[in-house]
RNA sequence: GGGCAGAUGGCCGAGCGGUUAAAGGCGACAGACUGUAAAUCUGUUCUCUCACGAGUACGCAGGUUCGAACCCUGCUCUGCCCA
């Protein structure tokens, strides 16, 4: 815990510090305050999307400020227009249970929440204040302060009311919902800083406002810029969707993998928003990447640092032996010489198989999931896309069997160039 | 309650009686080139089939026709405007 780092500078070097309100930085040097993040429990996992809003939260721990989380059991129920073009769905109560208990758990390993820690974190759940509240409390309390001019002014309420689309009351009413949020943290917590992506910078200046109206005092507000991709593609998406924390959901091999991938420009500006690393280590990468891209150092040490940090050091370990024994050389050699432990512990996908035995290698691979179906089997194999045991399949008519396997049990199936399947065969 | 517009493949968006498994774009996957990069070029992209081929599909349900995504009827849903 170092308190002597500034906050304002630490996020600005990293590229972190998109926006904030005026006198934010001096404020944040007098003293120790409380800011917070919410986080939408609209899936049981947070995706590595959400990783920033996280960090934000771990950067204001570091500088000796006391992190708040926030999961909207409430706000989630009614969905945030900001940044979407269409009508949300709702969740029903059931579901929305289940995500924060999912979200709960995984925030717990990013902060520090003992409570014998000055600044050590909290969670808090915003049904727990709006489960009680009366619709006519709210627009007393609440609706009151802000102007329907004022909301109807912000971006994110313009363009849906300019869409052919429209927009609910409901969503039309976010903002007061979360802004409600920003002033019951005020004035229990005396949290005066809330924290988020870009899109909700709207959301956070109506809190703030909200605070002010009611007498509550100054807040401010601090947002990061959206995380972007050199290629205009979506971040943290690949061809199986999200890229989950939950080991279960995206397997730390993937999730090690996704990161390894980043495109060149893309890695810089990455290393510094996912890593906690200091300043002159990343400029030191991004120099000798420069001078020698090839090595792909700062991928590779961008993979290592977010894995570690999410799926901790053990996991790792096998990751990066893995990945090494796969990419490096020989793939093959390296299965026969590895025990089925490490294999496994990595989270390198495989997939048993147990139907008739030699077998057509366009059955084998539909059967066994490697591919959804025959015919995309086929396809691929006619395209030279598929290799087992390092060997390009060229006859959709080849025959496996006994003498391919290795180890006696394992298939290597490589589907392109980067993604590996094992097959393993139950007899 | 009244008027208008619309509903097409993962998305956007053409089609408006046969040659339409449905143009084009985006996205996605694969190949070549590379550095497990980016850019570029090429191929694939409803399901099943080695293939010939077959089966489903244009909001839902019926109808007219030799033949319908396209025409008719009813219904559902969405948006806009009026009361």
């Amino acid at each position: 815990m170092n308190s002597e780092i500034n906050l304002i500078n630490e996020l600005r070097w990293r590229g972190m510090l998109q926006d904030c309100m005026p006198g934010t930085e001096e404020w944040l040097n007098k003293e120790k305050i409380t800011g917070y993040v919410g986080f939408d429990p609209t899936s049981d996992s947070l995706h590595i999307g959400s990783l920033v809003p996280i960090l934000l939260l771990v950067h204001l721990q570091r500088a000796g400020h006391r992190p708040v989380a926030l999961v909207g059991g409430a706000t989630g129920m009614v969905g945030d227009p900001s940044g979407k073009s269409e009508e949300r769905n709702l969740l029903d109560e059931a579901t929305l249970q289940q995500n924060l208990e999912g979200i709960r758990q995984q925030l717990a390993r990013f902060l520090d929440f003992s409570s014998e820690q000055p600044n050590g974190a909290l969670l808090v759940n915003n049904y727990d204040w709006f489960k009680g509240m009366e619709f006519l409390t709210f627009i007393r309390d609440v609706g009151k302060h802000i102007t329907v001019n004022y909301m109807m002014a912000k971006d994110s309420v313009k363009k849906r009311l300019d869409s052919e689309q429209g927009m609910s009351f409901t969503e039309f009413t976010y903002q007061l919902v979360q802004g409600y949020d920003f002033y019951w943290l005020c004035t229990h917590h005396n949290c005066r800083l809330q924290m988020g992506g870009s899109d909700q910078w709207g959301n956070m200046v109506t809190g703030t406002e909200l605070i002010r109206k009611k007498g509550a005092g100054d807040a401010y507000a601090l947002t990061c810029p959206l995380i972007t991709k050199a290629d205009g593609g979506k971040f943290g998406k690949t061809e199986k969707g999200n890229v989950w924390l939950d080991p279960a959901k995206t397997s730390p091999y993937q999730f090690y993998q996704f990161w390894l991938n980043a495109a060149d420009e893309d890695a810089e500006k990455w290393i510094k928003i996912f890593t906690l690393l200091p300043e002159s280590d990343i400029t030191t990468l991004i120099e000798s990447h420069r001078q020698q891209p090839e090595a792909r150092a700062l991928q590779q040490r961008l993979a290592l640092e977010v894995t570690a940090f999410v799926h901790g050091k053990e996991v790792l370990e096998s990751i990066l032996e893995t990945t090494r024994g796969f990419f490096g050389g020989d793939a093959v050699n390296f299965i026969q010489n590895t025990s089925p432990d490490v294999l496994e512990k990595s989270g390198l996908p495989t997939l048993p198989y147990a139907g008739e035995w030699p077998v057509n290698v366009v059955s084998l691979l539909a059967a066994a999931g490697v591919l959804p179906s025959k015919g995309e089997a086929k396809k691929l194999i006619q395209g030279g896309g598929v290799s087992i045991n390092e060997k390009k399949v060229t006859d959709i008519q080849t025959m496996i069997g006994d003498a391919d396997l290795l180890n006696h049990q394992y298939l290597l199936v490589r589907r392109g160039k980067k993604h590996l399947d094992l097959i393993v065969r139950q007899s």
